[in-house]
RNA sequence: GCGCCCGUAGCUCAACUGGAUAGAGCGUUGGCCUCCGGAGCCAAAGGUUAUGGGUUCAACUCCCGUCGGGCGCACCA
């Protein structure tokens, strides 16, 4: 459990022990207790629960705060619980405390992961990029996202697979490949068929340009650390027969009616705005019969959720999507839609655009070839998904050198080579921590940031929100730099407390290793 | 016209989903290596959180309006 968690359970029982009308307890018990961060001069945590009852138990907030204080378990931890002003409550952590959850964090290798209330199946979907040309800056943004995400819901404690889904099939395909096809003969683009550069290629590569394409963008995601557990293909759904099954199936129930000639999917009931079509009047599919018939198979292989990542230029799909997933899943299967805003490319304050059609496309390839892999994720999953994302191709060159994930690889390099020195010196790190030898200025919040580790990671499950993952290790790097100023880590004249000054290194530079990883970057041990 | 998302320092982004004096990086100005890595640290400048109302102990956050930007609104994929 983590210390968050102990606080409120902590806080919680506090109030319980309150004495109260029968009506007031229940809804004091309603209530939830909210924990948070104060800033480090308040403490290390801080409830407002005092403040939020005021209301409901019509006291001083003050008054509310001290029986509380009063009611609280588990004082041990706490060096001192004050009450400031309106009516909030901090804590701040003793020494004991500090030396007891540091040397958790040594003891334990995967540091952060968290432990779920269930621990649910989870089918996340992402990038999902048409194989009709590479991947862009877009998808780039999706991938970091996506993988990074996959990472943080594994150390929360779920099961979690990751899919892209290839739609090789339908009318888009069969324009790529008669695009393709005049290329090799010489002659002429189709109406609506593929034009650009990149195109270009097939008048020397034979083979199919779907397989092309996808290997091409499989390579890209490499480059960039992200592998997906399955590509799962659309030409699948097609053999197997399973959009004809899907729709025969939403017949049955009920779910579909006939109207001018078409066949419609009733998806209003469900939270959609208006029904949908399955089967055109000239008796084609559309591509969302195909789409359901990709998520009923999800729904087969009984997943406890779902989890798409879209882009905003898909965010209409949410609504029938959702139902189609209600409605296959008979409520069973709850489908979440990340949307994460577009990515605006900028050449030196100019809007460069890019569409696969004009040819004026910037590819992830180019752009991780630019500023490197490390920059990109950081770049690209630092930000919130629901943000649009201004990118500055010249900008992010510039700042090769000078960029934020250095800021934070440097914190780690540098501890690597603090421990390097010591070894040097024949200064072993201390078997057993106490915080109270590495006291000082920043110590406090060193520790404690490291502490909230995991409880980042659940915030960050329970959002589905990961950039706050770059914003919490940025912070740490922030603090472990301060800290490095302050004190001396490495003392030859000082063994015993560089002993203890190493063990707080070991626990930081492991911490910072994790939360890159989950970043997708990496770690150096030198820069 | 309707719907969704966004608007925060000169630039790129945060702000724990309603909490305390709105924070980082880049850029600008001025300091800091005889000492574990100066890709770092310290200090300064920079904000009426697009704008006008409302809700309350408390609003960047919630509600309504306005302005500006992105994306959707197919028997297209």
């Amino acid at each position: 459990m983590t210390l968050k968690q102990h606080l409120s359970e902590s806080l919680r029982a506090s109030l319980d022990r309150l004495d109260l009308a029968p009506e007031q307890k229940a809804l004091v018990a309603a209530h939830p207790v909210r924990v948070e961060y104060p800033e480090a001069r308040f403490g290390d945590y801080a409830s407002p629960v005092a403040m939020e009852l005021a209301r409901i138990l019509k006291k001083n907030p003050a008054l509310i705060a001290e029986q509380v204080v009063a009611g609280l378990p588990g004082r041990e931890t706490w060096a001192a619980v004050d009450i400031v002003k309106p009516g909030f409550i901090n804590f701040r952590l003793s020494d004991a405390a500090r030396t007891k959850w540091v040397r958790t964090i040594l003891e334990t290798p995967t540091w952060g992961d968290a432990t779920p209330a269930k621990k649910e199946r989870v089918l996340l979907e992402f990038v999902s990029a048409n194989p009709t040309g590479p991947l862009h800056v877009g998808h780039g943004r999706w991938a970091a996202i996506g993988d990074t995400l996959a990472r943080v819901l594994r150390a929360a404690g779920l099961e979690v697979e990751t899919e892209f889904y290839v739609n090789d099939a339908g009318v888009q395909i069969a324009k790529l490949k008669e695009t393709v096809a005049a290329i090799r003969t010489g002659k002429e683009i189709p109406e609506g068929g593929y034009h650009g550069d990149h195109m270009q290629v097939f008048k020397t590569e034979l083979g199919d340009p779907v397989e092309y394409f996808l290997a091409g963008q499989k390579a890209t995601l490499a480059k960039v650390g992200t592998a997906f557990d399955r590509y799962f293909r659309e030409t699948s759904l097609h053999q197997s027969g399973a959009v004809d099954k899907t729709i025969a199936w939403l017949k049955e129930h009920g779910h579909t009616y006939e109207q001018e000639g078409a066949l419609w999917f009733r998806t209003t009931p469900f939270g959609d705005d208006k029904d949908r079509v399955l089967i055109k009047g000239d008796g084609q599919k559309t591509y969302f019969a195909v789409d359901i018939a990709y998520h009923a198979e999800k729904v087969r292989r009984g997943y406890d959720r779902l989890i798409n990542i879209f882009g905003a230029d898909h965010h209409g799909y949410q609504g029938r999507l959702g139902a189609a997933v209600t409605v296959l899943s008979e409520g069973r299967s709850r489908l979440d839609i990340v949307i994460g805003q577009l990515v605006s490319l900028f050449r030196d304050g100019e809007p460069v655009r890019m569409s696969k059609r004009t040819g004026d496309i910037v590819t992830l390839d180019e752009v991780v070839e630019e500023i490197g892999s490390d920059a990109a994720r950081y770049f690209l999953g630092s930000g919130r998904a629901a943000t649009p994302l201004e990118f500055d191709l010249a900008l992010a060159l510039k700042q090769e050198s000078d960029n934020p994930v250095y800021y934070v690889q440097y914190a780690h390099a540098r501890l690597a080579s603090v421990l390097r020195k010591a070894g040097e010196e024949g200064i072993p790190v201390a078997a057993s921590f106490d915080f109270a030898a590495v006291r000082g200025p920043h110590s406090e919040e060193l520790a404690i940031q490291l502490i909230r580790f995991p409880e980042e990671i659940e915030g960050m499950a329970a959002s589905l929100e990961i950039h706050h993952l770059a914003t919490w290790l940025s912070g740490l790097a922030a603090i472990l730099h301060r800290h490095y100023g302050e004190h001396r880590y490495v003392d030859a004249a000082d063994r015993e407390k560089s002993g203890q000054y190493l063990a707080l290194v070991v626990a930081v530079k492991q911490v910072i290793a994790r939360a890159l990883g989950l970043l997708g970057v990496s770690a150096p041990e030198k820069m």
